[in-house]
DNA sequence: TATGAATGAGCCTTCATTCAT
DNA sequence: AATGAATGAAGGCTCATTCAT
């Protein structure tokens, strides 16, 4: 009965067009990930079992089986998911065509949000903590080519381009606001030493603050040209 | 055999006062511990198998629960053996009666080496990774009461003690010498951003920077308070 | 589109009448035991899965659950195929009007051909090695009521009405020309011990001698007795 | 308590000298191996699951898998100790010093008694029913270096040094004796066309024909020579 | 009617733990 | 006190079969 309704769900939200492929069907994969993604948070990647999941994912063990090869590739998938969704939604916040300011404070805060948030700690826990065995997932996620670094990154070369910054290394000023922007928050939060995420104020502080030396490092200067303009 | 000459030698080194009670032999401790530690830093902590510990401790089964109440309780004495041994070898750094900024040096470097090496940076993420199931490891690990920070505190009391610093705040300037001294290696080399150990001159170029910017903000500006003097 | 092609051939084939009813066309009945053979052959009975049955035969699944009840009604159903096409092409060598030596050599010569080839060997392997779940199978396909020993029973009894041969103990006879001609060859090709079947001029010297024994003993022998008896 | 008892008598026949090394109780492993046999006859290699072996050796699942490396290994174990018991029981009868034609006959029954054994039968149907995944299996069986063949062919070397008998090719003259031992009774004992093993009778007449023959071709006419000499 | 995605029982195997020796 | 053989629950995964489309 779960299951049927489960299954209606799916078909209404994909339904138009008949059958999926088997292991094809993104409604299905979804379910999956997501039921996975639950167990693996709570358990870990050893110490949860398929079984487990299958239950939480409520779908049929062989179902797992033809959308995933195995235990691993489900992970990697759930952890490839995850980051997705992580940048798609900073992505959006950095197309807007805001001023700039209010683009890095919106970008800043989401980004703090979710780096300290507990399942995206938890996550990069379990991804450490499997790298011996997977090291591939463990660089593709805070490595990949489409990871954040790159989204910003983007971003910044716009500006650039528009005139409204200038830097010199691109590159560095993206390494230098999400370190900014990260605080310390990110190691305490990953270590357990700090046991919730930073409350709305701190990371307001802490944004504001990021972006305080970000902007007086790379703004331009009018004032300055100006000053300056008078010899 | 190797199993006898093990059994003798252990129990000459110890033998004295004849026989220990069960599970209370420290060198016997100590070899499963040292065995169980091979086998987790290659295995990782699931993937590690008792009877690997048992081959590689030399010691049998029944012996290692007598010492260990199960996995997971040896896992976490290893743990807290590796801790303490990375201590005790900065302790006795701190407590040499050398001027400052040669025990700030010296103190500095084998923190980089040991933090950046790579069985530290495998055992942290293993901690890391099995956090959900032992949640109290990681805590003790990573802000247990004989920790690092406790260490450099102590010393930098008694140097204010002395009057060699000058300092407000002890726990925070705590806190920023052991980030400055550890740089950004450590994150690299967690996430295996930085597939290596940092070199020896990167080490010294990084805790050179840290002593530089510690000493500017609590050594004791004696002369430049007496060359400010005078006018 | 393989498997459109196959089934557009199928149904040109047999189209002419219409559709069949649901497990009816004898065209892809065939398609799929042809399938099944290729796979069983290759894997063995367990080892062969139906999704491997399925693509080789270029069939979806339930329809081959429409032609056969299960896994096992398919593998009996492509051994009785086997054993079929195994007869037929035996029955028409002793069918035709030749001359009798001719005709127990050429049909020797198959049979020897056919009992000795490595996909034939292969199938009563695998019949003897499924006797225990599938006892009724390995009986039909030994001594089933259509098998070699009738047809050669009745091409015997043929000749004994038309008086080409004098046979007191037809069976007896016919067990003895099946056993003259597979020699030894039969058990050493089945244990393995022969892993090639015989060659050309194996096969026709035995067959040669076959025919000379059973000819000696139950050709008639009207005009040699006449002809001695003269003197 | 079925488990209690087996131990019991294990220990009983084996106990005085302590603890067997794990994976080396020959007790334990006929024991194991006794449980499969019953199991792998009844439903054939793949059907016969590790937990009907489990359950009918008497022993857990863990222990198997200490004595035998896998299904398989288990397999060829038993195999291998049908073979042994089937050889050794002929052996002793060739061993003793009875004259020759009681040897030849007891051998010869005894050698068909077992040969139409039910349980040998379905152990032979079997071996040629996996040979296809585990060919060695198969050979080692039917032509391993100390089969049959090799007992036989020892035992006529002898006869024939002690100048008994009268052999150019022992090779030849022994694969003779067991063919003409065996009759047609294996092949339809092995194809099911046989239901029951041969009753005593038939097994007395096919035997004493078989020595019959045998001594005809081979054995030393000295005394017939020179009762036919006088004249 | 034909399809093939989904099911879930059941497979082989491993391994933390116990307990008789 | 130390040993290590035995245990058996639980693991990941496969595949014959069903049934909605």
């Amino acid at each position: 009965m779960a299951k049927a309704l489960k299954k209606n769900a799916a078909a209404e939200a994909t339904a138009p067009c008949g059958r999926f492929a088997a292991g094809e069907d993104p409604a299905k994969r979804g379910q999956i990930i997501d039921g996975a993604k639950r167990v693996f948070l709570r358990m870990g990647f050893d110490a949860a079992s398929m079984n487990d999941i299958t239950r939480e994912a409520g779908v049929s063990k062989g179902t797992i089986y033809v959308y995933f090869k195995d235990k691993e590739d489900l992970f990697a998938a759930m952890v490839e998911a995850e980051r997705e969704a992580f940048l798609a939604a900073l992505r959006i916040i950095l197309a807007k065509d805001d001023d700039m300011e209010t683009s890095l404070y919106t970008f800043g805060i989401r980004f703090l949000e979710r780096l300290t948030d507990e399942k995206s700690i938890t996550a990069m826990r379990m991804v450490l903590g499997v790298r011996e065995r997977m090291p591939d997932l463990c660089s593709r996620f805070f490595r990949g080519p489409q990871n954040l670094r790159t989204v910003l990154h983007e971003y910044l070369v716009r500006q650039v381009a528009k005139g409204s910054l200038v830097i010199d290394d691109i590159d560095l000023a993206t390494g230098q606001y999400l370190d900014l922007a990260s605080g310390s928050f990110f190691k305490f939060r990953l270590f357990g030493t700090m046991p919730e995420p930073p409350s709305q104020e701190e990371m307001v502080r802490v944004i504001r603050g990021a972006i305080r030396v970000f902007m007086a490092a790379y703004s331009r200067h009018d004032e300055s040209v100006i000053a300056r303009a008078p010899l």
